[in-house]
DNA sequence: GCTCGGTTGGTGAGCGCTAACATCGGGCTC
DNA sequence: GAGCCCGATGTTAGCGCTCACCAACCGAGC
């Protein structure tokens, strides 16, 4: 180690190249290439040779050479709302490993506004950067709004909402899953279901409003006004103290596990008995959620999944250079707990 | 001019380059680089025609090939472990945040194992892709071990943990923390705490559980067993089974907020009242925290700040070509919610 | 008139790699 | 054994940019 630094220092300042490694195994630097690249026009003998002098060298390949010959960084850029919150940080994860296995490195621009102007700008500054192909998690109306600006001169693939006439959307069913709420509380026995929503410009809490909607309406039962709040869990705390005062209800769908909690929160300080008096369901199912008082039912998502999907669809969209279409919905899953039971006997 | 567009007979298939527009502008190639890097020997006016022709021509800089000849990417890698961790996530987002700020990009490397190998391929694979640099958020004993043996002739900064006779450190106070959690408990009158502490290969779990066995004996009381989790709230909740059958628990200090939503939860379950019987305090802060049963007492990290103050390091490492003094360590924050007060009377 | 120094611009050489073609031996057909 | 093809390797030309120089050009000073 002691004979390394001091080459380091003193001899060899630069780290070897191609030719360097071909110069000391005999052969042209093309050969080197052809080895690195798993060229079958390399004899066994010769190829034993280079791989050698590589080692011996501590060659190692310049990446950024490569991608200015070949025009491929193998590069995959991603935008992000809030990489803090655990939908989106899932789904980055899921995209990370997928790339990872296709060979794809991922740069990231989280945003701290996901409107029209900082979307672009993202995707500009990726594009410049020299990626192969760009992730977009757009839940946002803005920024659908964007991408149906975005240049058509790059791969782009939205994930979990986006405008579908410009882009590849990739997404989880958000109308089935908020269904599938709504129905298990409704089949419980509940008259109807109050809906504590997310922000009105995100789409999912738009198509979650939607679902809870379309199954009120099909069993015709009366639909009570929905509440609106941010995702948070104070939100959930500040409108579930609202529904805290209101005796007749005793069920609430709630568009995220955080707002869950706070409505929990509410209606615990309230005096309410969960399930006993009122019964709630969230959506999301975040790790902690069977751990909350009580255990909360919910409605999975498959982030993972839906991360590796759409990773998967844009690097198909580099390879064959066009539009693909878009991947199926992933399907969420009722996860029922112990905070939904049969209603209160008036 | 027409003859040389006959192979771009589709209307330019080629994006732009600096000669496009340095012929567009009147000017060599050169004068374009100038304006784009801001030299100060470009007439305004000549600026003016230059900046007008880039415009016109929708011309972008490729950053691959400008990486290669100054042998700065402007990208930085980070090594993370499981980004769907409230810590991780935010720190990440921190990183991100002055990433862009300084002008740089962030590649990041999500493992699913914090192992020597895991970690030093990663480091191997960024390398590799061209950064300029490498921070590492690697709170495990194996990660630390890994950068022990990690190549010297690339700027690397460990987040939260590591050797720091090796790189440079940037982490919390994890032992004040502890030490002032604890301190909370037993001035509260508590005659001793208990301790539910993280995985033993984390250093963060060792140094909170030192921090917690510093204070006990400090004020010389008796040091209950510690007991030994995951960090995830299914661990909290077994571990606060076992605490809630032993009478004598009036006190506990746990070592991150998910596995103190467990010990809550358990505690509910066997009837013992929080804060009446049983005084609970825990660790991060994470948003939920404050809606938990009740409003959870703990100690905040500010994460963001941890990310931008590594990445600041790191960029200053960068920037000089040296190894840097590592930064102060980030002081975190007693919190005093609901679930801690006075030991029932005897 | 000349030199001189500062400003503004151009020229050529690479960064490390891959793509396309050229070359050079065999082993094969007939 | 002439002709041919094919497998293994070398040669050359860039990819788009920056860096180190060099060439005009301008007004000032003698």
């Amino acid at each position: 180690m002691d004979g390394d630094e001091e080459r380091a220092q003193t001899r060899r300042p630069r780290a070897a190249v191609m030719a360097d490694v071909g110069r000391r195994a005999g052969v042209s630097h093309q050969t080197v290439s052809r080895v690195i690249n798993g060229s079958p026009h390399v004899r066994p003998e010769t190829r034993e040779r280079v791989i050698a002098a590589m080692r011996e060298l501590g060659y190692r390949p310049n990446s950024v050479a490569r991608a200015l010959v070949t025009g491929r960084s193998n590069t995959l850029g991603v935008v992000s709302f809030d990489t803090t919150l655990y939908g989106p940080a899932s789904t980055l994860f899921g995209i990370e490993r997928a790339a990872h296995e296709a060979g794809y490195f991922i740069v990231v621009a989280s945003l701290k506004a996901l409107d029209r102007s900082s979307v672009m700008d993202a995707v500009e500054r990726l594009r410049r950067h020299g990626v192969d192909g760009i992730l977009v998690i757009a839940p946002q109306v803005d920024a659908v709004d964007a991408l149906l600006h975005a240049p058509g001169d790059i791969p782009l693939v939205a994930v979990e909402a986006g405008p579908p006439e410009a882009v590849p959307v990739v997404s989880v069913d958000q109308t089935a899953g908020a269904i599938s709420a709504t129905r298990h509380l409704l089949d419980l026995g509940h008259k109807t279901v109050w809906h504590v929503a997310g922000p009105a410009d995100f789409l999912e809490a738009q198509r979650r409003l939607e679902g809870w909607r379309m199954t009120l309406a099909a069993a015709g039962v009366e639909q009570p006004e929905p509440l609106v709040g941010d995702w948070s869990a104070r939100a959930g705390y500040d409108l579930g103290r609202r529904l805290s005062r209101d005796g007749a209800v005793t069920a609430v769908f709630v568009a995220n596990d955080q707002m869950a909690l706070g409505v929990l929160r509410a209606m615990h300080e309230a005096g309410r008995q969960i399930p006993g008096e009122v019964s709630v369901v969230g959506f999301d199912d975040i790790p902690e959620a069977p751990y909350f008082t009580p255990p909360l039912t919910t409605v999975r998502q498959d982030f993972d999944e839906l991360g590796s999907r759409s990773l998967r669809l844009l690097v198909r969209m580099v390879a064959v250079g066009q539009r693909q279409p878009a991947a199926p919905e992933v399907q969420p899953e009722l996860i029922v707990r112990a905070s939904t039971t049969v209603p209160p006997a008036r």
